[in-house]
RNA sequence: GGGGCGGUAGUUAAGUUGGUUAUAACGCCGGCCUGUCACGCCGGAGGCCGCGGGUUCGAGUCCCGUCCGCCCCGCCA
């Protein structure tokens, strides 16, 4: 037994890395892991490791032959406790790249609290390990400080947020996580239940109709931070489970709920950036986005906007662009600049991202040695080639990719290329963050099998203008439904909602449910909304990809402590797993194929 | 459901037209070393080349299947 055994360490005086100049001369106490073990033979070097840093310990064989001796034994990522004095490194030896680097500690007692077999990868700096090993073994991923930083900076922006609604009369209430399937347009995970046979909860998609209950009930502002379900397809922007920023208020328009939002970024972007933001938020239409951007979460930091070519090519000799024009199409293009140099055949691939949606006509010009190159190059008109340098301000090798098709897809194609070519040619950003509220979605859009559904969610209210409207023609109804869009990406989505009965029933009777099934899904909220409802409205933050984008992650999998693969699997658990055939019988379950 | 990329010592990677004993760096183990901090020097151990099949005299390498991970489409308002 050594000394230090027989004095055991009571507690730590404080975190390593905040070890500086201030502490010399004192006796501390740190606690931690060995992060790093030089040994000279004679001097012994420790880097401590703790979740405030790193600080040097050392052991003397001329201040304690016994403590040196038993420092020998230590390894990576053994966990031990240290006391001793804090002394200035000798002249010469600070370490500018530790913050404690001007001190060290010249330790008196040792405790070993336990050892560690060899970890499958260095907790040191930023090493490039592949993602399955880094979740298998996410406790020792976590232990690194380039990852431990960003849940510190998620639990900070998770602060901010509850100290700003806290400030603002917001009430934090729970809502139940077992509950009944809404209708948020994905699909629900479910949950038998043992004592009602062949029923099922659903996980929720979202507290939708509880915070709306709440307003009902009179609390007025809520939120809360809460764990949302939806069993889709993973992406590195969706997890199965995700954290979301849920919040209702009463009496209030879309502004005030803007406001409450933007005095919470003012305060993340000050934490993020250490600069006090803009209050206040540019705001552009659902239209304005898709003809400008072709998205509806347009990525404003970099230009590159699309421009109606309609006017240029009215009159166009270029039988195929006369032809769309006449079938009530449209030609609409942008222009990049092209950093690195592509060749015909790299342009014509470069182009080809949209042929899965069906696009066939899309044209790529080059403007270089004062002429214009171009697959159709041949077919325009030297007025409209002049024009159309004219009309993208094309220097020299700057290239304009044309589309001409039916509208939508037309956008929606250029849009995607914008974002394809922004990506190729690596164009810098203007700005780290751009912030903007995407406004005016329509209520209601068609799927697939032309089917009507709601854009939003079917709580959302259309605009006053609009409400006589939504039986007679609900595709031209503009709803009360905002998005707030981050770096292009959607990271929340609100609206005033209905709080009317008959207005609610309609659209639900625009989504063709019938009756009955109102009634058996939505009676309990139908019947609330009789008994003095008043008007309301929310929205719900992905905090996840607030964090990821805040700390430039490019998967919101980082910022999650625990997060699933792509194929929904959790590899430090292992979970999803079997369950035994007593566990189903109880559920009266019966399992057809398993793999 | 579909397209693309990847899987080789503990880790990260290299591995040519198929050809002797599969390389390197870091890590690990042992030895030496009193001012290092990516300590240094010397030595050593370490391999189901994801898994299964096939072609071949011979497969890490070619073919088929399969599993796992990542990116994307569909899907997810």
């Amino acid at each position: 037994m050594s000394e230090a055994t027989k004095r055991p360490i009571e507690g730590r005086s404080g975190y390593a890395g905040s070890l500086s100049m201030d502490d010399n001369g004192n006796e501390v106490t740190l606690c931690g892991w060995v992060h790093r073990r030089r040994d000279h033979g004679g001097l012994i070097f420790v880097d401590l490791r703790d979740r405030g840093g790193i600080a040097q310990v050392v052991f003397d064989p001329t201040h304690n032959q016994e403590l040196h001796a038993k420092a020998e034994a230590l390894r990576s990522e053994f966990v031990i406790a240290v006391r001793g004095h804090v002394r200035p490194r000798p002249e010469g030896m600070e370490n500018l790249k530790l913050p404690s680097g001007q001190v060290e500690v010249l330790v008196d007692e040792l405790i070993v609290y336990n050892s560690a077999t060899t970890i499958p990868f260095t907790v040191e700096g930023e090493s490039e390990v592949t993602e399955n090993l880094r979740l298998k073994y996410r406790y020792l991923d976590l232990r690194r400080s380039v990852v431990q930083q960003r849940f510190l900076l998620r639990h900070r922006i998770i602060g901010w947020i509850r100290r700003v609604l806290d400030e603002l009369a917001f009430v934090d209430i729970e809502t139940p996580v077992l509950t009944s399937s809404t209708p948020e347009g994905a699909r629900d995970y479910l949950v038998p239940s043992r004592l009602h046979a062949g029923k099922f909860y659903a996980l929720p998609q979202s507290p939708q109709l509880f915070k709306q209950l709440l307003m009902i009930a009179g609390f007025d502002r809520y939120y809360q931070i809460v764990r949302c379900f939806r069993d889709e397809d993973l992406r590195a922007d969706r997890q199965p489970e995700f954290t979301q920023l849920d919040l209702e208020m009463s009496f209030v328009t879309r502004e005030k709920i803007f406001s409450v939002i933007e005095r919470v970024f003012a305060l993340l972007y000050k934490e993020v950036l250490g600069e006090r933001a803009n209050l206040t938020l540019p705001q552009m239409t659902y239209e304005e986005a898709m003809q400008l951007y072709g998205s509806d979460k347009p990525d404003r930091r970099f230009d590159l906007t699309i421009a109606n070519l309609d006017p240029l090519f009215k009159q166009s000799e270029f039988k195929v662009f006369r032809k769309i024009l006449d079938d009530g199409g449209t030609i609409r293009g942008f222009a990049a600049p092209q950093t690195s140099s592509f060749s015909r055949s790299q342009l014509d691939k470069l182009v080809d991202v949209v042929k899965p949606l069906g696009i066939q006509g899309v044209v790529w010009v080059k403007w270089a040695d004062g002429k214009v190159q171009s697959p159709i190059a041949k077919y325009l008109s030297a007025t409209e080639s002049k024009q159309l340098v004219e009309q993208f301000k094309l220097a020299d090798n700057h290239i304009a990719i044309i589309i001409a098709a039916d509208r939508q897809l037309a956008l929606t194609a250029l849009g995607q290329l914008r974002l394809h070519f922004i990506e190729q040619l690596k164009l810098a950003p203007k700005k780290a963050f751009d912030l903007l509220w995407v406004t005016d979605f329509p209520l209601f859009i068609k799927d697939d099998a032309d089917n009507i559904t709601s854009s939003h969610h079917p709580f959302t209210a259309p605009r006053q203008e609009d409400e006589a409207n939504i039986l007679k023609a609900p595709l031209k109804v503009t709803s009360q439904a905002y998005d707030l869009v981050m770096n292009g990406h959607e990271i929340g989505s609100g609206s005033l909602r209905i709080h009317s009965e008959e207005l609610q029933h309609q659209v639900f009777e625009v989504l063709g449910l019938s009756k009955t099934e109102i009634q058996s899904r939505f009676g309990f909220f139908l019947e609330a909304l009789r008994y003095g409802t008043p008007p309301h409205g929310g929205i719900a933050l992905g905090i996840d990809r607030i964090v990821a984008l805040l700390a430039n992650c490019d998967s919101i999998r980082d910022v999650i402590a625990f997060p699933k693969t792509q194929s929904g699997t959790c590899l430090t658990t292992n979970a999803p797993s079997n369950v035994s055939a007593a566990q189903l019988k109880e559920l009266a379950i019966k399992v057809l194929s398993a793999k």
